[in-house]
DNA sequence: CAGCGTCAACACGACACGTGCCGTTTCCTG
DNA sequence: CAGGAAACGGCACGTGTCGTGTTGACGCTG
């Protein structure tokens, strides 16, 4: 029966060799053509030492893209929340476009099929995230550009919906032009007028 | 060399036994344990003819779809804009919802990583449903339920973008209430109050 | 009735998976 | 500073699926 590894015994050159062996053949190959075993090969490792410490491939590049983009996981604050908001939206959809060998593409495509990876990556990777987008929401509702009824789940929906519908089906990726429209209509949306509520009404049965 | 197959001698038996069993296959498996050597088994079909009429596991399941799916293809039209808006969005979150053996789920998965099928999923299953979608639009501009100048682009990425969202990341699918609120912040972002022209081209930079 | 193309059946090599075993190295413990 | 447990690299194995190749039977077309 193999216990379960001892963390405080684990060889962090090791780990850092796999690493850095699978960004490089993401980068090379793209995510769909990594193999554990290239992983391996090129790290200098065993596939036993990959396997004791990760359940699956996917797991491997979770924690590679959970390292390289903690960097970018701040929402910006200039005061200005359009500005921010396109910053902020421009940053994914540079991470969803297909052109680039990023990993994040192949890494959703294999959380679709496999649950444990699916939750891996919501738990540590996206619930983060929309933790920061949220603080990000009220902020701005604390400064008055925000109206603070505004429901900060329909403008999670409402900002990043659009992009990851056309990753899905590999449609066009909202250019400046278009992406400020949508920030545009978002907010609007947010920010009722005064006689929302019967709007919000009628529309909910 | 293979020469491209006669479609005219093609057998239609061998075509419907090989659809219906994939259908069985995908229902008590599930689409990711399906295997073309199964399939091939279960139709009684050799999987040379399956190569021969298909260029994947996933082509076959769209075509699958595209069958099975043509009936619900079309957007109600009952008068009543909010009430058809739901009952269209509700019926993609049935198919999106990962707890069915819905094949589309699969089917979307395998296409992030294949760009063939997904062209043929863009092409084929996706957009003719997004013409529909626009048409139906547009009987509501005609009349008078939605602005003559609403952007039917930004109406597809706020109406059904944030199923998507929800969907790649298994974030739980909006229950009718919630379904409603969404329905009522779109229309209320593209039904622009008098005010509106200058809030888009402050947004759009 | 002749022949071409599709058909089912089976065999085959290639590839990646996940596991088991070996001898070696590392590092904590007493 | 020894002793040993545990992680390590290397290797081989069995499994499963893929996509292709080959063969002979069948049926439609001209």
């Amino acid at each position: 029966m193999p216990n379960p590894p001892n963390p405080a015994r684990r060889s962090q050159s090791s780990r850092r060799a796999i690493l850095t062996a699978a960004a490089e053949l993401c980068a090379e190959l793209g995510y769909g053509q990594v193999t554990i075993e290239a992983i391996a090969a090129r790290a200098g490792a065993s596939k036993k030492t990959i396997y004791r410490w990760w359940p699956s491939k996917g797991a491997v590049i979770l924690e590679l893209i959970d390292e390289t983009a903690a960097v970018t996981a701040a929402h910006p604050d200039t005061g200005d929340l359009v500005t921010d908001l396109r910053t902020q939206l421009t940053a994914v959809i540079d991470l969803l476009t297909p052109s680039r060998t990023s990993p994040v593409a192949g890494l959703i495509a294999e959380a679709l099929t496999d649950p444990d990876l699916a939750r891996d990556l919501r738990d540590r990777l996206i619930k983060p995230r929309i933790a920061k987008f949220r603080e990000r929401m009220r902020a701005a509702q604390d400064a008055g550009q925000l109206s603070p009824e505004a429901d900060l789940d329909v403008a999670l929906d409402l900002l990043y919906g659009p992009l990851y519908h056309r990753f899905i089906y590999h449609l066009p990726m909202p250019d400046p032009d278009y992406l400020g429209i949508l920030i545009a209509h978002a907010l609007r949306a947010l920010n009722p007028p005064a006689n929302a509520g019967q709007t919000v009404a009628n529309a909910s049965r």
